[in-house]
RNA sequence: GGAGGGGUGCCCGAGUGGUUAAAGGGGACGGGCUGUAAACCCGUUAGCUAUGCUUACGUUGGUUCGAAUCCAACCCCCUCCA
């Protein structure tokens, strides 16, 4: 199988430039690609693993990564898929961010093969330089204002009559720029991004063209969305992110474990390491056993980012939890001093304090709408206070809040 | 610069002097059903030291016993004209 079936049996293609030629020059030669990323957040989410996971295959054939940090990109704003301006961020923000998202590229990435290992590039480095006379002298020129009107991040934008200012009309040129630097600089043929970047891709490839002679190629990954055609990767509490100290291994753990019966198949063929045999065994899934390949969806792509070890206690965690009445190890845990208990101390307070519940009021809403229970015992007073169990228990106390939400209370000297 | 329209809770959106913490919908959360899924049904959805109090309809003042609702000024958004 070539690297172009795989992507499309794994849904990882939605467009391409050229892709008979793109097709003959993977197959005979390892290539240098790269993706962008901007530093817009503290973390990726789910919604860039897709851009990972492609990587990771371009590198199981032999070609070589090269992730481009956009620190230099943030600075202006993608007005791509945005209603309206981006708020700018400070440039210490930026710093920490970029540092934050190359952690996550060191878990997915691989780098025992010296041919395809990654590298990481910041476009800062060429951006920040430019002269603003030389450059629109030299590169200016190859772009139309016409064809610019005509892309879809800046037709809707216009169609909405939202305003569209000009250091983000400038993103895309950027965009273009960067990529003919990388193709300067690293030999780097070709770019991937997502649905929403096409535009910005095929610029790149077109300056490419015009101020060097040389063909460079273009894909997109398909926009994901869940079978509720939601966008991945957002849920309540917010985004699922990919980064640990902004979301535990086992909530992580529990989101692919939670996704629609209909997306299981598609998520195993874009986010585990599942051989095609292997999802082909799975795929013919029925109602009894697609929450085993939930759990092995949870298991695999939990294990990429955070490890055997918290994969393991993830599925422990989840079986305590779900399938069996035990208590589970691995629940983020109150500690109470002992003294602490010579005041009275509030169920609903305890709830608020482990973060499940956003105000004393809803806390108190929560009990009274019949999901609280401790140690499994539904607790319907509002104002039951815990002092009295938590002395009886020297084990502590279970309280869950709602079916999915668990923590433990512990009393210390 | 001129003329007009508008800014309401997480989002959309009704309300144009008095049971209005503000209809309805969406989302979210909780309960039921189930498979930790989907669909469906029910409930909740400002905060608090809680049968009460405080804060809330762009901002600041004013009229009134009483304002999201009337008046004034200001800020912001949109449409048309220049």
């Amino acid at each position: 199988m070539t690297l172009i079936e795989e992507l499309k049996f794994r849904g990882f293609l939605n467009q391409c430039t050229n892709e008979e030629t793109l097709n003959e020059i993977i197959n005979s030669n390892k290539i240098n690609f790269y993706i962008g990323f901007d530093c817009t957040a503290k973390s990726l989410h789910v919604g860039s693993l897709i851009q990972i996971m492609i990587m990771r295959l371009f590198q199981k054939y032999g070609h070589t990564p090269i992730v481009l940090i956009g620190k230099g990109t943030t600075r202006i704003g993608d007005p791509s898929g945005k209603d309206e301006a981006r708020k700018i961020l400070s440039d210490d923000e930026i710093d920490l961010n970029a540092k934050n998202l190359k952690q996550v590229f060191d878990r997915f990435l691989l780098s025992d093969n010296e041919v395809s290992k990654w590298v990481t590039r910041d476009n800062s480095e060429w951006l920040d330089k430019l002269n603003y006379v030389n450059f629109l002298r030299d590169y200016g020129k190859h772009f139309t204002i016409n064809k610019m009107l005509s892309f879809d991040s800046v037709k809707i934008r216009l169609d909405r009559e939202q305003s569209l200012n000009f250091v983000e009309f400038n993103y895309m040129i950027f965009q273009a720029y960067d990529f003919f630097e990388l193709n300067n600089r690293d030999n780097c043929i070709l770019q991937i991004g997502g649905s929403d970047q096409w535009g910005n891709i095929v610029n790149g490839v077109e300056l490419i063209r015009r101020a060097s002679g040389k063909e460079a190629f273009g894909l997109t990954t398909p926009l994901l969305t869940n079978a509720n055609g939601d966008k991945m990767g957002k849920t309540a509490e917010g985004a699922v992110w990919l980064n640990e100290d902004m979301l535990s291994a086992y909530d992580y753990w529990q989101f692919w474990r939670n996704v629609d019966d209909r997306d299981v198949i598609r998520f195993l063929k874009l986010f585990t390491d599942l051989s095609i045999k292997e999802i082909e065994g799975l795929e013919k899934i029925n109602s009894n056993n697609v929450n085993e390949a939930k759990i092995i969806l949870a298991n695999e792509a939990t294990a990429m980012l955070h490890g055997l070890d918290k994969t393991k206690k993830s599925e422990e965690t989840a079986k305590n939890i779900f399938t069996d009445s035990g208590l589970a190890t691995d629940l983020p845990t109150i500690k109470l001093r002992s003294e602490e208990l010579d005041n009275e101390i509030l169920l609903s307070d305890l709830i608020l304090r482990a973060n499940f519940a956003s105000s004393k009021s809803s806390s108190r809403k929560l009990i009274r709408g019949n999901a609280v229970k401790i140690d499994k015992e539904l607790i319907k007073d509002e104002l039951f206070s815990v002092n009295t169990l938590l002395r009886n228990n020297s084990n502590g106390l279970v309280i869950s809040v709602g079916k999915k939400k668990y923590f433990r209370v512990v009393t210390i000297e």
